[in-house]
RNA sequence: CGGAGUGUAGCGCAGUCUGGUAGCGCACCUGGUUUGGGACCAGGGGGUCGAAGGUUCGAGUCCUUUCACUCCGACCA
């Protein structure tokens, strides 16, 4: 991609409104802008790439697991959220609205009802067991609040799966899966988070775990033990406990964001949904069931506040947007461009997701090129500058921002080497 | 939903107290000079001052109503 076909609208001010790092820096670094409306946001091209490389990496490892991607209308009828009786419940966040022939809907928040309502309609018997589905899609949520951009958003991208089973066992055994699942998944994506007890709200069932990322300026407090990984939500323990319940050690508090959550459901919506199977003795039996979400937009932000500097984002491995941004000197000097149009198609030969700066504007100077590389975030710059007479280029790598320099007939190889 | 605040150009803001031709910086357009850390000079485009109503000869400014957004709290897979 060039730098220059691409709408990436860097600001060097950030919103007033913007009080959130993540926030400020997704919108200075022109990955997202405020749609109109509180909680709505448009994604702009290096926001969409990265939500998507996000995407990517949370639909590789279920799949790995072994489960099944499908999507549901983000439209749902009403009535399926009455049989279970959650349209009271959900109260005033979930929107409803009707259609032209007076037939009340609600805009997804959450996919229970649906999801059992396939499953009802297509599973019968227990030899179709275990199963487990889940999507990748938009889900909106008329939060009292909504704050912090991507942090929470009324609109926002949430993956979620159910699993169904035709015992309890079978469905903690799933349950674990999940959790390493998820371990996988925000290992991959660079992150620091810890896995701690929670409460279960208003999804309702026996036990849940919430995947909190590490971060002062997360919304959730949380109880960590310093000697063995026990790790609770202050919602399910005292603030004064001290003393770890699992290993004796000590408890500190710290603050988290929660990007995923899986509960143990057992039969809280099979049942009124009468959502049933038919057993090896011939008896209709209501599916055990969980269910694990994972706030992939969310994950964006968490990201940034996990990585960032005061120059701007420092995006993972497996989130960048692009993992190189070739920096061209002077686009106007035909030597410079012809070098970095090599490196770069030689980059894209290999594989590697890279930009090139080709900016040729008056304005737009070397100075402007290397502040977009630092707010933006790539993890790595090759800058084609004067040096080339010497058959050399500089290799910044943004977390940190060190340099080197590195000899022209070198480059791609260092950078795949350091990439892969 | 309670409390606080803000709405003036794409972004950041001044102007409102004390009514009198709509301003500044950045961004944008044109020309020239620059060119390795957000350049300089000159010229230019862009606004129904959140909306509605009122007071007044005259309203961005005063009054009333209303809407939106943000922050704190409560709430929250």
């Amino acid at each position: 991609m060039r730098f220059s076909r691409m709408l990436i609208p860097t600001m060097k001010e950030a919103p007033s409104d913007a009080v959130l790092t993540s926030h400020i820096l997704l919108l200075r670094a022109g990955f997202i802008q405020s749609s109109g409306g509180s909680g709505l946001y448009n994604l702009l091209p290096l926001g969409k790439i990265t939500l998507d490389k996000v995407r990517a990496v949370v639909k590789d490892e279920l799949d790995k697991a072994g489960c099944n991607e499908v999507h549901l209308p983000m439209v749902t009828p009403l009535s399926l959220w009455e049989e279970t009786g959650r349209a009271d419940k959900f109260g005033k966040e979930l929107l409803r609205f009707k259609d032209r022939h007076e037939n009340s809907f609600t805009l997804s928040p959450t996919n229970e009802e649906a999801m059992v309502n396939l499953v009802r309609q297509t599973v019968k018997s227990y030899k179709q067991l275990p199963l487990n589905v889940y999507q990748i899609n938009w889900k909106f949520r008329d939060e009292v609040r909504p704050r912090f951009g991507l942090m929470r958003g009324r609109e926002f991208l949430m993956k979620d799966a159910y699993s169904f089973h035709s015992t309890t066992q079978d469905m903690q055994r799933e349950f674990a899966l999940m959790e390493e699942t998820y371990k996988k998944i925000f290992t991959r994506l660079g992150l620091e988070f810890k896995v701690v007890e929670a409460d279960s709200g208003a999804i309702g069932g026996a036990g849940s775990k919430e995947f909190m990322i590490l971060a002062d300026s997360g919304e959730d407090t949380i109880m960590v033990c310093d000697s063995c990984d026990f790790g609770a939500n202050i919602e399910v323990v005292s603030e004064d406990e001290k003393v770890c319940p699992k290993c004796g050690g000590a408890l500190s508090q710290t603050k988290g964001i929660e990007a995923g959550h899986i509960f143990q459901l057992g039969t809280t919506y099979s049942k009124p949904m009468r959502a049933e199977f038919l057993n090896k003795n011939q008896k209709l039996e209501p599916f055990v069931m969980g269910t694990y979400g994972i706030g992939v937009s969310r994950l964006l932000a968490g990201i940034i506040e996990q990585n960032h500097d005061e120059k701007g984002a420092i995006w993972t491995k497996e989130s960048a947007p692009f993992l190189v941004d070739i920096i061209v000197a002077k686009a106007k000097n035909a030597e410079q461009m012809e070098v970095a149009e090599r490196v770069y198609s030689e980059l894209q030969l290999k594989g590697i997701d890279v930009i090139l700066d080709d900016r040729a504007d008056k304005k737009i100077g070397f100075g402007v090129k290397i502040k977009d590389f630092e707010l933006i975030g790539i993890p790595y710059a090759v800058v084609i500058g004067n040096d080339i007479s010497n058959g050399n280029v500089e290799l910044i790598r943004r977390d940190g921002l060190t340099k080197e320099i590195v000899s022209l007939d070198s480059i791609v190889e260092l950078l795949i080497e350091r990439l892969t």
